[in-house]
DNA sequence: GTAGGGTTAG
């Protein structure tokens, strides 16, 4: 620790008056200007008090210049600095706001910029609106942004240029796009940045039209676009995922000379890999002589969301340094893919290895794949470790914990972090009302929605899937026409296909046939398959041959490989005796080599996944669970169980080998599974991919009541929770 | 003596 006695500048002890006469020229602020070390400023900073330079104003100013700006120094010391000038000038006024504005603690400011006004005797100058419009902005307080916007017309300074961008790019980011243009406009002489400001922050809104548009203009005005300018277009590129556009916007960098700087490449780089171009991408990541962990990252991404984990992989161990960003573009990369397994296990390494340290993204995605894999224990340990960290819950992860806590079926717990957060958006509302719509709590669900009227968050078009979701599973039909009645002359939303979808499965299932079939009449748009694949759902229910037929083909018409058309027709034909319609089909399914989605049921048991596939004997533990399997047949038929093999896709045509085969149902192993090694006090919990057939309906029910054991099952739409005997979905499915 | 706009992971 150096102290005073040992200097480590030599500073002439200067016989100083209080004033310094303009005599700028003191040494002590050439000492300043070498000054390279915190400890050298502060010998500077004790000399200055010590011969009470500190008490001019201009000398102060000069001083606190160089504790706030200069890279060696801290915000704290700047501020003791500041607190210690008995009159602070308006410059110093001005570089305070100005570092408060580009800290991490913006709001701070905005608070001295008032405390100027009412401690200092200056009114703010043209320099000090920049800075505090930024203190704004980095806070997103419109109120506080729309005041200092009133202040400068008052000041009469609306007309200087970086005051105007200033203020641009503040409403840009509150999402305030008309003030943003209105301010635009009364621009005299738009420079460059002006139409920047303008462009990134279309662009950034995802308005990537819009900012094109702004592009065009700004050339047709003659403005000349720099390095900045193409960021932001490239970004509008990337919305767009226009290739053909992007390798233009590329080619019009090179042929315009605009300097190409690190950040352009890395702009030109995601757009290639956005745009699923990996050649182009990889061709511009070798040419490329800097790269930062941007580059790095940003190529990672685009192997990883592509497909070509290999590469992917490379990237993550030959990088330079692995920050979290690069962890997190590749388990997003597998979940998003519906690579889940591997997305939870690249994330189990990421702990073990400690070389990264997970944040709010990383734990986002991998709650995601456990929502997808029904990973209840591994979402549970995240949970855990949320709290044990203190993270804060954001909009994001509590919709991600309430959709983890659904899709595994604790709906218990997802309702708990749902009333824990002060905090919902129009996400957590959401995904609460759809948690609540799959496991058929319909009235739950339309009661949430209610109470989401009563905030001020407005509903999307995703919330109405999920209200009219729930409104099907429950057999709500009033409900659910009111509802979707009211979207557009309401809430403006334009009813989307998904909301089309809903009515006819609502409509269906409540055996509303002929009213289903004319509402899709009466659609302002072509239906789709799942339109279509609703209404043979419905067929299925209520044994509907004929309407089944034509909504089968019309299904088939949009989508040929649809194996679950095929099982669906071929279980109406079943149910309703029509074997030759049975056999047709299966001979057609040869024939096109269509083969039925394998059915396949997951069970995780002390933090470990068991995956079964009908029929399946890779279990190291098959045999057990093939003779308690028996065991449960014999006790259930001596209940008076009698198999339904209504909804067999017959490829076996002797009755014994169907029976065979419905046991050999991939829930019914996991379930067998469950009752051997799931603890008595818990519930069985399995996934399904497919829908959960009739037969296992009801053996689930009849189980749960012999085995007196709570049964929580996930199909491909919906949960059943099993309990003494009944289901809650009351049959109705 | 002071100023404004940009790229990666949800």
């Amino acid at each position: 620790m150096e102290t005073l006695s040992t200097p480590l500048l030599y500073l002439p002890r200067y016989s100083t008056s209080l004033t310094v006469n303009n005599d700028h020229e003191h040494p002590v602020f050439l000492h300043l200007k070498r000054c390279t070390n915190s400890s050298q400023l502060k010998q500077i900073h004790a000399q200055m008090l010590r011969t009470g330079l500190l008490f001019d104003p201009y000398s102060a100013s000069k001083l606190f210049a160089a504790s706030a700006l200069s890279p060696f120094s801290s915000l704290d010391y700047a501020r003791k600095v500041f607190d210690e000038i008995p009159k602070p000038n308006l410059y110093t006024w001005n570089t305070l706001i100005r570092v408060y504005a580009s800290s991490r603690e913006p709001l701070q400011g905005v608070l001295i910029f008032l405390r100027m006004l009412h401690e200092s005797p200056y009114y703010p100058n043209k320099f000090t609106f920049p800075f505090v419009i930024k203190a704004a902005t980095e806070t997103f307080s419109l109120c506080v942004g729309q005041a200092l916007h009133g202040m400068v017309i008052k000041a009469s300074l609306e007309a200087d240029v970086f005051i105007s961008n200033s203020l641009i790019h503040f409403y840009m980011s509150c999402g305030d796009l008309d003030s943003a243009y209105r301010v635009f406009m009364m621009v005299g002489e738009k420079d460059v940045v002006s139409w920047n400001s303008m462009i990134t922050g279309l662009a950034q809104r995802g308005c990537a039209e819009k900012a094109l548009q702004m592009f065009q203009n700004m050339e047709e005005q003659n403005v000349k676009p720099n390095d900045v300018t193409m960021v932001g277009v490239l970004s509008a590129c990337t919305t767009k995922l226009d290739l053909e556009f992007g390798r233009w916007v590329h080619s019009y960098i090179e042929r315009n000379g605009i300097s190409v700087n690190l950040t352009l490449n890395n702009a030109i780089l995601d757009m290639y890999t956005k745009c699923r171009s990996l050649e182009d991408a990889k061709s511009l990541f070798d040419m490329m002589e800097e790269k930062d962990i941007v580059t790095w990252t940003t190529m990672l991404d685009g192997y990883a969301k592509l497909g070509a984990y290999e590469e992917a992989r490379q990237i993550l161990d030959t990088m330079p340094r692995q920050d979290i960003a690069a962890w997190n573009a590749l388990i997003s990369g597998y979940e998003q893919n519906g690579m889940s397994k591997e997305a939870l296990s690249i994330y189990h390494e990421l702990q073990q290895s400690k070389i990264a340290k997970p944040d709010e993204i990383t734990l986002v995605s991998t709650l995601s794949a456990c929502a997808q894999l029904g990973a209840l224990e591994v979402g549970d340990c995240i949970h855990a470790y949320i709290k044990e960290l203190g993270i804060k819950l954001n909009c994001h992860l509590t919709t991600s914990l309430i959709d983890m806590y659904s899709k595994c079926g604790d709906i218990k717990k997802a309702l708990e972090v749902f009333y824990s957060v002060e905090k919902r958006d129009v996400f957590v509302w959401s995904a609460m009302i759809a948690g609540l719509a799959m496991h058929g709590q319909g009235k739950a669900a339309i009661d949430l929605f209610s109470r989401m009227q009563e905030t001020m968050i407005r509903p999307n078009s995703v919330t109405f899937t999920n209200v009219l979701c729930a409104c099907s599973h429950a057999g709500l039909v009033k409900e659910g026409k009111t509802f979707f009645g009211m979207m557009e002359p309401v809430y403006g939303i334009a009813p989307e296909l998904q909301h089309y979808s809903c009515m006819v499965d609502m409509l269906g299932r409540a055996g509303l046939l002929e009213e289903a079939v004319e509402f899709i009449e009466k659609m302002p748009m072509p239906p789709s398959d799942s339109v279509w694949g609703a209404l043979l759902g419905a067929c299925q229910i209520h044994g509907n041959v004929e309407l089944a037929e034509q909504a089968c083909s019309r299904l088939l018409e949009l989508d040929p490989g649809n194996d679950g058309a095929y099982v669906l027709l071929s279980n109406v034909y079943a149910k309703s005796g029509k074997w030759e319609g049975v056999s047709r089909l299966r001979k057609h399914m040869r024939v096109t080599r269509l083969k039925k989605e394998q059915g396949c049921s997951r069970i995780e048991v002390n933090g470990v996944i068991h995956e079964f596939l009908a029929g399946d004997n890779c279990h190291p533990l098959s045999k057990e669970i093939y003779s308690k399997l028996d065991e449960i047949v014999v006790g259930l038929k001596s209940a008076g169980y009698v198999p339904n093999k209504s909804q067999l896709l017959q490829l076996i045509e002797e009755d014994d080998m169907q029976e065979h085969a419905l046991n050999l149902h991939s829930e019914k192993l996991a379930i067998a599974f469950g009752l051997l090694y799931v603890e008595a006090s818990q519930p069985i919990r399995i996934i399904k991919n497919l829908r959960v057939c009739g037969d296992c309906h009801s053996v689930a029910k009849l189980i749960s009541k012999l085995y007196n054991r709570e049964i929580i099952l996930r199909d491909r739409y919906r949960f059943h929770h099993f309990s003494r005997g009944h289901c809650s979905c009351k049959d109705y499915w």
